[in-house]
RNA sequence: GGAGGGAUGCCUGAGCGGUUAAAAGGGACGGGCUGUAAACCCGUUGGCUAUGCCUACGGUGGUUCGAAUCCACCUCCCUCCA
C-alpha cells in the first residue's frame, strides 16, 4: 500500500517506525475511521528505560498526536516471569520489592512524552499485575492454555537459538508468551484495546495475542512492530562508555544524554531525527542533506530536540551551551560534572592520578595512571605526563580545576567543604 | 536415582604441574587521522604511590618445593538413561 488513508499509519511509515504489521490495510481503515486504542508493554527489569525504549515511546506519542488512545502497560506481572525472547539465558529473577521500585521509577518518564487523563485520546497507564497475580492456574490453563500449541511455541524464532544452543529454557519463561497474549485480550476487554505494538523481538508474542483474541473474544486485533534500531556501522544503538543511555536523569545526566545524540554517526542522523524528534519531515529532509562537517549542525538539532523531549527545554539549552563552550571555545564550563573537594586537600596538593579517579574520569587509580601514561589526560587543557603531579590552588582557573580524559570526557574539581 | 560432560579475566575462548596476571578474538578506553562522525593504524585493558607487593581461573580442603592445571568433597549447569 503506497498511501495510507490514516494519518497515523502515514506518519509512522514516513518516520520509519513500521517494521511488520499483522494487517496493514485493515488497521489503516480502522485508524482512518476513528480513534484506535493501542498499547505497548514495558517490563520493570531496570529502574529506568533507556534509549532503546524510545522507539516504542515515540510511537505511542505519534499515536496520541494522530488522535488515538495510547495505553502504557507496566509489566509488573510479566516481569515476575521474564521474557525469554531472543535471549540466550534467563533473566535474573527480581523480587516483588525490586519490581515495585523499578515500576515506580519507570512510570515517571512517560509524562514527558504523553498526556494522561480521562479523555478519549488521553493516555492511560495500567499494570498487568492487576489481573495476572489473580489468575487461577487450572482455570487459566483450561480457558487460555488450550489455545496454544507447544509444537508451535517451540518453533518460534524467539526461543529457537536458546533451544539450538541447548541452553536451559525454564517452564516459567516458556509461559511468557502465553501471559503476554492474555494481556492483550484483557486490555481488549477492559479498554477496547485492539492494537498491540512493540519492538520486532516482540512479534511472536504479539501474534499469539492477536490469535488468542480471535478465539477468546472474537474481535479483530492488530499487531505492529518497530524495527530494531542499529547504528549505521551495525552496532546496537544506545550504549556508551558509561553503559546504557538511560532516560532517567539520575542514571544518565542530561549532559551525557545530549552528548550521546551529538555523537551520532553521520549515516544515522536523518533516520534518528525521524524516530526521536517531532520535527516535521520537511525540516528533517533539509537537515539530512547537509554534507561533510555541516552534518554537525544536524547532530546538534538532534541532540537538542531529543534532550528537550526527555529532560525539558531548560536542560537542553544548558547542555547545548555547555557543549559550545567546552568544544567550540575550549574553556571550562559550568555544565560539566563537578566534584567538590575539601579546601585542605588542595592546600596539601592532590596527586594527579587520584584527582582523575575522584572526578570519575577513571575507574581506579591504576586506570587513571594508565590514562596519564598513555597521554590521554589533560589538566586545564594541557596534557600531563607525570602521574604524581601535584594539583594545587595554583591550578584553579575561574575557581575550578578542569580535568579531561580524552577529547570528550571532561570534569571539574572545585574546592568546597 | 544411574552414566557422562562442563564451570577460566567485561564477553567468547585457549591452557591441563613451574618461565601464566593467564594465548587469541570481541568489546571498552587512550593516542594518531578528522568534523565531538565512520573506516583505518598504534597503544592499553585485576588492584595497589609499584623495578615490588597483593588478589585472581565455581566453593572448601588436600597432594606437591611449586596447582587454573593432580586428588577428595560440595554447589550450579548440560546431555543421555531410569
Amino acid at each position: 500500500m503506497s498511501s495510507p488513508a490514516s494519518e497515523f499509519l502515514r506518519t509512522i511509515i514516513d518516520r520509519g517506525f513500521m517494521h511488520q504489521c499483522t494487517d496493514t490495510q485493515a488497521l489503516d481503515a480502522k485508524a482512518a475511521a476513528g480513534p484506535v486504542v493501542g498499547y505497548i508493554g514495558f517490563d520493570c527489569t531496570a529502574p529506568s528505560l533507556h534509549v532503546g525504549s524510545m522507539v516504542p515511546i515515540m510511537l505511542l506519542r505519534h499515536m496520541q498526536q494522530c488522535g488515538h488512545k495510547p495505553i502504557v502497560l507496566m509489566g509488573g506481572g510479566t516481569t515476575k516471569v521474564g521474557d525469554p525472547s531472543f535471549r540466550d539465558e534467563a533473566r535474573p529473577l527480581l523480587d516483588d520489592e525490586a519490581i515495585a521500585a523499578n515500576k515506580a521509577s519507570i512510570r515517571k518518564v512517560f509524562s514527558r512524552y504523553l498526556s494522561f487523563g480521562d479523555g478519549d485520546t488521553d493516555a492511560v497507564m495500567v499494570d498487568n499485575d492487576e489481573w495476572l497475580s489473580e489468575l487461577l492456574y487450572i482455570p487459566f490453563l483450561r480457558t487460555v492454555g488450550r489455545h496454544f500449541s507447544v509444537n508451535r511455541m517451540l518453533s518460534m524464532d524467539s526461543v529457537k537459538s536458546r533451544l539450538a544452543r541447548e541452553q536451559p529454557l525454564s517452564f516459567l519463561e516458556f509461559n511468557y508468551m502465553i501471559i503476554q497474549a492474555y494481556d492483550f485480550v484483557e486490555l481488549q476487554r477492559r479498554f477496547g484495546c485492539t492494537l498491540q505494538m512493540g519492538g520486532s523481538d516482540q512479534w511472536g508474542n504479539i501474534v499469539h495475542g492477536v490469535e488468542l483474541g480471535r478465539r477468546l473474544v472474537d474481535v479483530p486485533l492488530f499487531g505492529l512492530t518497530t524495527p530494531l534500531i542499529t547504528t549505521a556501522s551495525g552496532a546496537k544503538m544506545g550504549k556508551t562508555a558509561k553503559g546504557a543511555v538511560w532516560l532517567d536523569a539520575g542514571m544518565c545526566s542530561p549532559w551525557d544524554f545530549w552528548q550521546f545524540w551529538r555523537n551520532t554517526e553521520d549515516g544515522d542522523v536523518g533516520r534518528f531525527l525521524r524516530l526521536f524528534t517531532d520535527l516535521a519531515i520537511a525540516d528533517i529532509v533539509r537537515l539530512e542533506s547537509l554534507e561533510g562537517s555541516e552534518i554537525n549542525e544536524a547532530k546538534k538539532v538532534l541532540a537538542n530536540e531529543a534532550t528537550r523531549l526527555c529532560h525539558g527545554e531548560d536542560e537542553a539549552r544548558r547542555c547545548a551551551a555547555t557543549a559550545r563552550s567546552t568544544f567550540e571555545k575550549g574553556e571550562a564550563s559550568r555544565g560539566l560534572p563537578v566534584t567538590t573537594l575539601p579546601e585542605a586537600r588542595l592546600d596539601e596538593g592532590l596527586v594527579a592520578f587520584e584527582a582523575f579517579q575522584l572526578a570519575g574520569l577513571a575507574k581506579t587509580r591504576s586506570d587513571a595512571r594508565r590514562l596519564i601514561r598513555g597521554g590521554g589526560a589533560r589538566l586545564n587543557d594541557t596534557v600531563i605526563s607525570d602521574e604524581f603531579l601535584k594539583i594545587t590552588r595554583a591550578d584553579l582557573k575561574d575557581g575550578a580545576v578542569k580535568l579531561s580524559a580524552g577529547r570528550k570526557r571532561h570534569a571539574l574539581i572545585v574546592p568546597g567543604s
